[in-house]
DNA sequence: GCCGTTTTCGGCCCGACTGTTTTCAGTCG
């Protein structure tokens, strides 16, 4: 749904709509998208126009969409414009504005055509465009050609590559103050690229150092305040520089999104305030407000301190108005981690000990080892509860829980027997295959199942290359309250499973939610960090989070009876 | 197209960089 509004959108803008009816249907597509509930469902009782930025119009359109499988206006539009227009807005450089006139004034219609055009140097016949247009048209259509569209980044890769240049930066003579910025500090799961933002004396000096680092590959932009380079891993950084007095203004702009920000000016136009990476300008008087952090832009606009986790405009602004913002997770507070492996499964690098060593030297009170239930069939499964009942007598007061992973059968059944897992502390159900076979009924079937207390990675997707089961949220999480069966967020940079949508829905409706770093080596143990990011995009605080709690506390969640 | 502690009409965030042009429109974030 939210990908037939942004194409109409397109669509729309190439015929040279107004800009803000653009505009109105890509809010509507984002709002879309980020609503963890069925907005068909909505839009048919006539319940959608709640949603902020869909109106009559759009709620109507949406019923199209369910009732007849197409937008008619789109349909139409389908019909009028050729379809490879919208490719042309994928170049650099090219705006819906530009494509019209390739369009409309040289009669240009398919991709092959702009190309030809371009090499053959026609488009420089239309004012405006030059040789430098032509040549960024054959760039980015013979770059298409070979190798797929540019991926976005796992938040895995982006943190600690943007972490490892604030450092090499903030030894530069050039630099005052630096930070990270962008999707990276909101701690998105995956980036388009990398936002740097600093003050400094000399600006200009800085930008320059900027783009003769060592491992650039392109320097797409470079002004005195402003640069984007690409690096040869394919990173792409973008760094922003405003002198000292503003950095807390800097700061909150370019930390984003552009809906939160949006939606900030906005309200703060409404009270005679303009809002940007300078200051806030009192606009009757003239007068400029700089601030060294961003504690005080919020303050002065009449916030409280907005995480950057939150900033996503999905009511953060709302509830910072009223003082009534989440006190959010944070790493610190986990005392255990419910989901991991060793050399019991032969796809894991440490052994029992060496994970619940390092567990333990992370400040953990217990872990639960799980490993895969095929790797543990009949001797195996007694002969580890032995080696874990050793290393407990050792370890002591520190607990390693046994655990198990079995896999969702097709049937919704389980696959190990069940003596052994009523001998479990902790019992995680996954799904492993045919994610496209009834995944909701396989899982809500696991649930009912006495001995399994946790989902593991509920939509089995794998970011990038795999979409993962197409899930409703809504009965599992209702079944999971009432069977007592709990839903990870898995920490593995690939996985953040369940999603942040996902995950603040079950918050919600009041079910608590595991962080695991599902970890298959010791040095993966630390990827909590990613899955703790995710549960605060999600409005967790520690009390929504099962292993914040002793152990002790988690037994007494799981029930009375069959669940033990 | 959406929306309302100035409005049911008339607004709608703000600025940097590029490529082109001689002062700016278009694009981008």
């Amino acid at each position: 749904m939210a990908e037939r509004f942004e194409l109409l959108a397109d669509l729309l803008e190439i015929e040279g709509a107004e800009s803000y009816r653009v505009l109105a249907y890509r809010r509507a597509a984002a709002r879309i998208r980020e609503t963890p509930t069925a907005v068909a469902e909505m839009a048919l009782e006539g319940k959608a126009r709640a949603l902020p930025g869909v109106g009559r119009t759009i709620e109507e359109k949406i019923v199209q969409i369910v009732q007849d499988g197409e937008i008619k206006a789109l349909r139409d539009r389908r019909d009028r414009i050729p379809s490879d227009l919208i490719a042309f807005l994928r170049v650099p450089g090219l705006g819906p504005k530009t494509v019209r006139r390739i369009w409309q004034e040289l009669g240009i219609t398919t991709v092959e055509g702009l190309r030809q055009a371009a090499a053959e140097q026609r488009l420089r016949v239309l004012t405006g465009l030059g040789p430098k247009t032509e040549e960024n048209v054959l760039k980015a259509l013979s770059v298409e050609q070979a190798p797929p569209a540019p991926q976005r980044t796992l938040l895995g890769k982006a943190l600690p590559a943007v972490r490892q240049l604030v450092a090499e930066l903030q030894d530069d003579a050039h630099v005052d103050r630096i930070s990270e910025a962008g999707s990276v500090r909101r701690r998105k799961e995956t980036t388009r690229d990398v936002d740097l933002i600093a003050t400094a004396r000399d600006p200009a000096g800085l930008t320059a150092r900027f783009v003769a680092h060592e491992a650039v590959a392109e320097v797409a932009a470079h002004g005195p305040t402003k640069a984007t380079v690409v690096w040869q891993n394919g990173l792409r950084f973008d760094l922003r520089v405003v002198p000292p007095e503003s950095y807390g203004n800097l700061l909150q702009h370019f930390t984003g999104s552009k809906d939160h920000n949006l939606a900030l000016r906005e309200a703060a136009v409404r009270e005679g305030l303009s809002v940007s990476e300078y200051g806030i300008v009192v606009v009757e008087t003239n007068e400029v407000i700089t601030a060294e952090s961003e504690e005080d832009v919020y303050r002065r606009l009449g916030y409280e301190l907005i995480p950057p986790e939150l900033r996503e405009n999905l009511g953060e602004l709302e509830a910072a108005r009223r003082g009534e913002l989440p006190r959010l997770v944070d790493v610190d507070a986990l005392r255990g981690d419910l989901h991991m492996h060793s050399t019991w499964s032969t796809d894991a690098d440490h052994s029992l000990e060496e994970m619940a060593r390092a567990a333990q030297a992370r400040g953990y009170d217990y872990v639960a080892v799980t490993d895969h239930s095929h790797y543990l069939r009949e001797d195996r499964f007694r002969a580890q509860a032995e080696e874990i009942a050793a290393l407990n007598e050792r370890l002591t007061p520190f607990r390693i829980l046994q655990g198990i992973e079995v896999n969702i059968g097709l049937d919704g059944s389980v696959d190990a027997p069940d003596e052994d897992l009523a001998a479990c502390d902790w019992v995680i159900a996954s799904l492993h295959r045919a994610f496209d076979s009834s995944p909701n009924e396989r899982i809500l079937a696991a649930m009912e199942h006495p001995h399994v207390h946790c989902i593991g990675h509920p939509t089995a997707r794998k970011i990038g290359r795999r979409e993962g089961a197409d899930l409703d949220l809504e009965p599992l999480i209702a079944k999971a309250l009432e069977t007592r069966t709990f839903l990870e967020i898995n920490s593995q940079p690939d996985r953040l499973d369940l999603r942040d949508v996902h995950a603040r829905a079950a918050r919600e409706a009041g079910l608590q939610l595991a962080i695991s770093s599902d970890s298959h080596r010791v040095s993966e143990l630390a990827n909590v960090e990613y899955g703790v990011a995710q549960a605060r995009r999600a409005w967790l605080g520690a009390g929504d989070v099962l292993n914040t709690r002793p152990w002790r506390e988690v037994e007494a969640l799981l029930g009375s009876g069959e669940k033990r």
